[in-house]
DNA sequence: CGTGTTATTGAAGTGTATCAAATTGCGTGG
DNA sequence: CCACGCAATTTGATACACTTCAATAACACG
């Protein structure tokens, strides 16, 4: 299933994402702790981090790939809540909260993550002050998202939110391919509409399909599309 | 408009909020830094803590009353986005994202807030670090609160949505009179929407209307209706 | 080169928004 | 304290964007 390396040659301060993660700050123990600490796993694309339910227990940074959080309700119906690259961190929600996960994290290419186990995440924190606060901000940032998110869901039409969903997956995940149902799951709205929307786009020469692949031609006309103005 | 006083008799650890508050963990230092820096502001229904697009320069602390955290899009229409009372904290996402506010606060009931300058929140943080997990903590269950929000916007009716609106803000704010309008501005709809299917609860004997009041007289029903569950 | 997953198309039904107009309830000032 | 005026609520008619279900086609993968 998913390779397990505790590869302590391997130093997080050479890690390709290093500079953008929330450990840039790190000094000399803390890395250490890091280095010491932290298991490298591959996924393959379909493979699951964690599911909805689980219990928190470490922090997942992702070092190379793309990994969707989503969350399906009783009725099968999947809602992707969010999606991270390289320099991510997934998992230290319900670390905080000390909830169980509420979402499930799924590998959509081969990924490469860095596991970090709770009690080490806790320790960095405590003696890394800043730490918190790095998290804070992202989470802010989040959070802010998800106004505009939760905003657009409740009064924007399906089209505008599926215009803006082809920028965002594919201007922010450029070597992932996404599926119509995952682009449906992201607007909030269903395969049939996304793959009707996408064929309007086309007539008006905002995108090409070739294909299951989707190419922007028009950018401009498609973030007018979206409205992205609030 | 509003009162203002800068209120150093009353004690923060005095403050019937205080022991639910992120501060409640403070000792000698740090709640003298409280104390001195908190200034006590009184708010009307209806005044407006900050606009959408302010920049953030403080906290503001909730001593009692009702706040709605809101965004209006182009169009006129209005997400409400949280609810604060008693103990909340309102405005540290902004404090630090280190951005502009994306949406206004707005005073519901008769309200007093401690406002806490930026400087003050940060030098406490500084020599709080527990306080950053505070917050942490918070903003975590807040963000999953947002998560489930979405997945409801995006796949339950309106119905639903209003079935748990009525529970979430009759039961988290009991002081609250909230209007059609403002019902309809959390669960993501219409007022019309919201007033015909109250008129469809009344009729099944979940809830009564008196006047502009509303009474749930069928808890459980009503939490069925809400399809609480997933 | 099959086989399962993903995409596509069609037809039909419906929940919800929208607009407009009437009514009720409430706070406020006289 | 009552009447007034305004805001909140109510009701009706209409329209349509979107979901749903089902069946077929295209693609990718081993």
């Amino acid at each position: 299933m998913t390779a397990i390396n505790k590869n302590l040659s391997n130093n997080c301060q050479d890690c390709k994402s290093f500079s953008i993660s929330v450990f840039c700050s790190l000094h000399n123990e803390g890395l250490e702790t890091l280095n010491q600490q932290k298991i490298t796993h591959h996924y393959k694309s379909g493979d699951v981090l964690f599911h909805s339910g689980d219990t928190a227990n470490g922090l997942y940074c992702v070092v190379s790939g793309t990994v969707k959080l989503e969350r399906e309700d009783s009725q099968g119906k999947t809602q992707m809540v969010q999606v991270y690259k390289n320099g991510d961190m997934i998992g230290y929600r319900s670390l905080f909260s000390d909830e169980t996960t509420l979402t499930s994290a799924v590998a959509v290419e081969p990924t490469e993550i860095c596991f970090i186990p709770k009690k080490a995440v806790f320790s960095l924190v405590k003696d890394n002050p800043d730490l918190s606060l790095k998290f804070l901000t992202r989470l802010s940032n989040d959070f802010r998202m998800m106004e505009i998110r939760l905003q657009r869901a409740n009064h924007q039409p399906a089209t505008e939110r599926i215009a803006e969903s082809l920028l965002f997956l594919r201007e922010n995940f450029e070597s992932k391919k996404w599926t119509r149902k995952e682009i449906a799951d992201w607007a909030g709205t269903t395969t049939e509409t996304v793959i009707r929307t996408l064929a309007d786009f086309e007539a008006e020469g905002l995108i090409e399909q070739k294909g299951r692949g989707i190419v922007i031609t028009n950018r401009l006309k498609l973030l007018e599309k979206a409205s992205i103005s609030i």
